[in-house]
DNA sequence: GGTCGGATCATCT
DNA sequence: GATGATCCGACCG
């Protein structure tokens, strides 16, 4: 398959980064167990003027965001809500915080792994990976991983196929409570597993 | 189909 | 002391 994704890959905006990241694969041998998705659908946080950022400018550098001042190409993972992991992707340079959050996969490889992770009984194989909370638990990632390269084990990011812009679609960012409209949610069109909208065939034009 | 609330806790004020 | 880049099950129609 791909090539583990360069840093210049990472190294410019988070809308650019949070575009291309769409196709490409996440690699996860946590706990030795292989796991791999697509990307299918990401937002971008852009840096400190981004007020819906978790280093937006009001808020500064703080122990729970240091990572989003870190290196591009490492991984900013939180937990949110008391309850899950979410797996951003650090872009642009040191010192800008700006950040990608991956919202859904496509599985792979490993899906019956996933699906032990997911511990939900039988669930539908483009559920497994749909939303923030749920790939990161599918992928076995956490906390530990905050900080990290994504360039090497056990969490690295290749590059995948290209994707058409006609097959991307853009929308405002899920779940956030202010700068609601801007169009930084990056998804593929049609694809079963992004989520957020659950209506996707939108009903013919009158 | 849609809406609502509980879980659960680190983080920041 | 309040909040949150979420998820899921309950309930309604």
């Amino acid at each position: 398959m791909g090539r583990v994704l360069p840093i210049r890959f990472y190294a410019r905006p988070a809308v650019v980064v949070a575009r291309e990241l769409l196709g490409a694969r996440i690699v996860s041998s946590v706990d030795g167990l292989l796991t791999v998705g697509r990307i299918v659908e990401t937002e971008a946080y852009t840096g400190p003027d981004d007020e819906a950022s978790h280093a937006a400018a009001r808020i500064g550098r703080t122990a729970r965001n240091a990572a989003m001042f870190g290196p591009p190409g490492s991984a900013y993972v939180y937990r949110i809500y008391g309850v899950h992991w979410c797996l951003n992707v650090v872009t642009d340079t040191v010192d800008h915080p700006a950040a990608v959050l991956i919202r859904a996969i496509e599985p792979i490889t490993g899906i019956d792994v996933m699906h032990e992770r997911r511990g939900r009984g039988t669930i539908a194989r483009c559920l497994i990976g749909r939303g923030p909370g749920n790939l990161a638990r599918a992928l076995g990632i956490d906390g530990i991983l905050n900080g990290q390269s994504l360039r090497v084990a056990p969490l690295r990011l290749l590059r995948g196929d290209a994707i058409d812009d006609a097959a991307i679609a853009t929308g405002p960012r899920i779940g956030v409570t202010r700068a609601m409209d801007l169009p930084l949610r990056f998804f593929i069109r049609g694809n079963p597993s992004v989520s957020g909208r659950r209506k996707q065939s939108r009903p013919p034009e009158r």
